[in-house]
DNA sequence: TCAAAGGCGCCAA
DNA sequence: CTTGGCGCCTTTG
């Protein structure tokens, strides 16, 4: 996508980065995903994809965000299927509705935005 | 300041 | 489809 202006100051604490991110991801309805890239980016974070990524792996195992609507470019699932995270994200988004196959989403279908024309 | 690493992303072969 | 390579942003030593 385009680069997205920034909506946080460069000097932004981390704080107030993770609050970003979190605030995106509380926005991201059932059965769509998103991926890392576009999550930070549209928390105003550029193309901090990787700083998202370990920010998932950072949050707490009784979160209510919806981490597991967080997924690789192209609709692909990073995390192994055999982890615990990996598990769990597949159980989840199949719970959503998504179809899985060979690890990856439709994101033509399932992505949070987007062209769905013909729905 | 330099180097290494991380639930990443994109391009070339 | 799988590899290999480089870029990106941030944190840690």
């Amino acid at each position: 996508m385009a680069d997205l202006p920034p909506l946080l100051p460069p000097a932004a604490d981390a704080d107030a980065r993770r609050a970003a991110v979190y605030l995106v991801m509380s926005q991201i309805p059932p059965g769509k995903v998103v991926s890392y890239g576009e999550l930070a980016a549209m928390a105003g974070l550029g193309r901090a994809a990787r700083w998202v990524g370990r920010l998932m792996s950072q949050l707490p195992d009784g979160t209510s965000l919806p981490w597991h609507r967080v997924i690789a470019a192209g609709g692909r699932l990073s995390l192994p299927a055999g982890s615990p995270a990996g598990h769990e994200q597949r159980m989840r988004l199949r719970a959503e509705g998504l179809t899985i196959i060979n690890d990856r989403v439709d994101m033509r279908r399932h992505g949070w935005h987007s062209t769905e024309h013909s729905g």
